[in-house]
This record gives structure tokens, sequence and C-alpha cells, in this order.
DNA sequence: TTCCTAAATAAGAATAAATACTATTTAAGA
DNA sequence: TCTTAAATAGTATTTATTCTTATTTAGGAA
């Protein structure tokens, strides 16, 4: 579920298209905080996308990884993440997919599903307002968190680490 | 999708049973906090059952709602959404049921599909952890953002007034 | 009912995440 | 190369959340 080089590389090509079609300048920023959150397969929040961006571009800012994301969501190239708690995590992945995500540790994989992908939604729904996409989402607990944890309490809610 | 009076009384003596169950104390901020985030359709963030609350409970403290919240989701009593942004959003319904969430204003509201809730979950993604729920999310623009929002970029981020 | 105690709360301080501000830099077209 | 609007860095500020401590209270025991 990883891209592979090859696919990184095509994405960033497509990505400087679309920069340009926008209006958008396609700054050295820009360019490597979009390929921070498409090379990663978990999905990142900011400050760890500025902390990977930053080994390469150490003058680098947070605000910048801020503004960025926003505007990179506001041109349709990225999308975010339902957060288990507080911090928002971003998805370069814009192709059709859905998540599974530990309730415990935050840890989110994506995964395929042509029959989820072409889910009939209800009419009662439809009547809400125009519906862009649906995404399923299945929460549990991960393989790691699942052997750790054998409390009383398993879905609590997460205490993320620094 | 609203719960009727009946309903949520019905509610607040499960709850009650279920906080005894639990050994833990049943004070008059608690009942009151688990009614704030029951009896709402829309799902509120501790910002807005603080207030709520409040007018209720005027020595209310925010920290209480907060401590109160996550206590809650720890004894299974309430879950939490996943935020469009930053904000985490609480939930008490907790029976099997899908969200539509508008991806303007972050309008949010509860849909029910024996459809969806019996969705056939890959073996790829049970290979990844134990699954506890399935959740189909539904994002678009609600009515009153469609209606109002005729310009280049309709699903943008989400900037949420106080 | 009254008393006792651990649990829970209020209030405000502290921390952390996110945003705003302003001087400086830079992409990209002329 | 030159110009300029757009973008960035660095820092200050705001806002959300958590922590600390003194006080209060639910609920069981006497």
């Amino acid at each position: 579920m990883e891209f592979e080089p090859e696919a990184l590389q095509t994405r960033m090509k497509h990505f400087k298209e679309q920069l340009r079609r926008a209006g958008v300048k396609a700054t050295h920023q820009r360019l490597e905080i979009f390929r921070e959150v498409a090379k990663s397969g978990d999905h990142p929040d900011a400050e760890g996308i500025y902390k990977g961006v930053h080994k390469r571009v150490p003058t680098l800012s947070l605000d910048t990884v801020y503004r960025t994301l926003w505007s990179l969501l506001d041109l349709g190239l990225i999308t975010t993440l339902g957060a288990t708690r507080r911090r928002v995590r971003f998805d370069a992945n814009m192709s059709s997919h859905h998540h599974f995500i530990c309730a415990k540790c935050g840890m989110t994989r994506d995964f395929y599903s042509k029959k989820f992908d072409t889910l009939e939604i209800p009419a009662a729904v439809k009547a809400l307002g125009i519906v862009e996409k649906t995404q399923v989402e299945v929460r549990g607990l991960c393989i790691s968190c699942s052997k750790e944890d054998n409390s009383k309490s398993n879905v609590s809610h997460i205490k993320e680490g620094k």
C-alpha cells in the first residue's frame, strides 16, 4: 500500500503540473512538504511532516508547513483524515481508498476495496446535501497494541506521546 | 435521527446504571455532561458541551468537561468522531450508525443503514489487527453550504468560527 | 441520619498546537 | 536580468487541552 519510487516521481510531476495550473508557485518548500505526505504510508500530522522535511530543508518554519498543507487541501491536492484525537492527519492519496485505524496508538493504514468504493448511498443521506465522497473507517487494535494490552479498557482514547 | 425525550430518559437511566456498575460516582456534572452529548443531533466539541451544560451548572469548569468526556470514552459510554479539523467531537450514540459530514462547516448527521452495518471486511484488513467496528463516513456539502457557495474551491478546509 | 474517605471538582496556571504578523526572500513572467 | 506579487522565516500571539492543588461531594459504614 506504499508507493514505489516510480509512482512517487510520477506524482511529483503531476503535482508540479497542478500547481502551475492553479497558478501558485512551485516552491522548494511546497514540493518537499507534498513529497513528505505523499511518500508516507501512515498519515503524518503537521509536526511529523515538519520534522521530516526539516532534515532536508533546515530553514523550514512550522508555520509554512501549516499554511502549505491547508492551501494544498484547498486546492484539492491532499485530504485530511479524521483524527482520533486532536491532531489532524494529512493524506496525499487522492485515489479512492479506505482506512484501518488503531484506536489505541492511532496507527492508520490505507486499504482498497472496489466494493466499498461503490456503496449505494441511502436517499435520506442524499437529501442532506451534495455527496462528494464516501470512505469506510475500520477501527480496532493494531497487532502490536493488541499484544501489549490485556487490560480492561482496550479502546481507550489516545494519549499521543511527543 | 434525533432521540425523543423518552429515549433520552431511558438512556439516562442506563447511563446511571453503567456508572454504578463501573464503580464511578454519578455526579451531577457527569450526568449533565452526558445528557448534553446524548441529546444533541450534531456532535458537539468540548467547548460546545461546556457552554450547554454551563447554563444549567454555572460552577462547571472546562477541565471537568474534558476529564469527564475522556473517562466516559474509556468506559465505552461515548465515542469520538474523526474531527474534520482540530477539535474532537463526541458522540453518545453507541448504536451502530454512520455519518454525513459537511466538508465546509463541519455539520455532522447520523444516519442508519443495515447494509453499511454488515459490510464484509477484506481479509487483508483483518490481518492488520483486531477489528472493533466499521463506520461509513460520507463527506460532502450540506444544503446551506452548497447554496451559499458557488466559488471554485468548494471542499476547502474548515475555518470554524468561535 | 451522620460521619468518613476516596473520588471528583473548580480555579487558575502551565503546556502545546495552531495561527498571525512583519520584514525578507524568491519564483516566474516581462 | 529586472520586477513584483507571492511565499517564507522567525517570532509573537491565540486557542485548545492538560496539570496542580485546595476544596467539595457521593456513597458506603456506623
